[in-house]
DNA sequence: AATGATTTCAACCGCATGACC
DNA sequence: GGGTCATGCGGTTGAAATCAT
């Protein structure tokens, strides 16, 4: 399938954008939203294109950045979440209000990176981060975030792309398995988490806990475990 | 002060996915 | 069912800033 651009290449312009293209954009999304974003740049009379609108619009200009440096919290939070799941920045980012995907994923590869391999964690500290994202997803009534299959018994450490064979070949039609089916879990699931679950069988999983736990461990076992132990 | 090395981060690129026709 | 479009995501790049010598 031969895809076409997502914007002309003559004549869109690049590289860094200027206070008065700033200027235009804001003005332009403030008082007529964002629905589209190809045709945005023609009809705000920018040289550029949508993805560039775009992009610039989510990770600088939006009125709810929150900028400067990140805290202690929002540090532990990022490593937290990236035990948990991986290279995920935009649901790392999610959970950080302020702070976009791109701010994440930058300060992760300056600062955080390095901090990984000395600071590996067992899975009862797993399990901890595991009851917290649920927990806090309740309150919140937000949607379960899904971590990816790629742990290993010691703890994860290797990223999607460094686990051989996954996603696991059988598992490559994009299955979307409903929130009735699933409950305690809203949305739907990415064809690698499918590939996860069909890996530990969710029919086993007596809770949600258990299921989330088991991708963690990547485990075709079920595990001993109460939703809430520890409180 | 000069300069080379390193770090930071805004922006770009290519790909995946879902929606629509 | 297949092609196209629109969007979102993660990886990468490269210019600017900062640091070290």
């Amino acid at each position: 399938m031969v895809r076409t651009p997502c914007c002309e290449k003559m004549g869109s312009k690049k590289g860094p954008w200027t206070p008065e293209e700033d200027q235009i954009l804001i003005s332009f999304i403030q008082r007529f939203g964002h629905g589209n974003w190809r045709a945005l740049p023609k009809q705000a009379g920018l040289m550029r294109c949508g993805k560039s609108c775009r992009l610039r619009w989510i990770n600088y200009l939006r009125p709810d950045i929150k900028r400067g440096n990140f805290s202690k919290d929002e540090e532990e939070t990022i490593l937290k979440l990236h035990r948990v799941l991986g290279n995920r920045w935009s649901t790392i980012a999610a959970r950080l209000p302020g702070r976009t995907d791109n701010e994440i994923k930058n300060y992760w590869h300056s600062h955080l990176k390095k901090r990984l391999k000395q600071n590996l964690i067992s899975p009862k500290q797993q399990c901890d981060i595991v009851q917290a994202l649920i927990h806090s997803d309740h309150n919140s009534n937000a949607t379960i975030h899904k971590p990816v299959c790629n742990s290993t018994h010691q703890g994860i450490q290797n990223h999607p792309q460094d686990t051989p064979n996954f996603p696991p070949k059988s598992c490559n039609e994009s299955t979307d398995i409903a929130s009735e089916n699933l409950p305690g879990i809203e949305g739907k699931y990415e064809t690698r988490d499918f590939a996860a679950m069909e890996k530990m069988n969710y029919e086993n999983c007596s809770n949600v806990m258990e299921f989330w736990y088991n991708i963690l461990m990547n485990s075709g076992n079920s595990i001993e475990m109460q939703e809430n132990s520890g409180h």
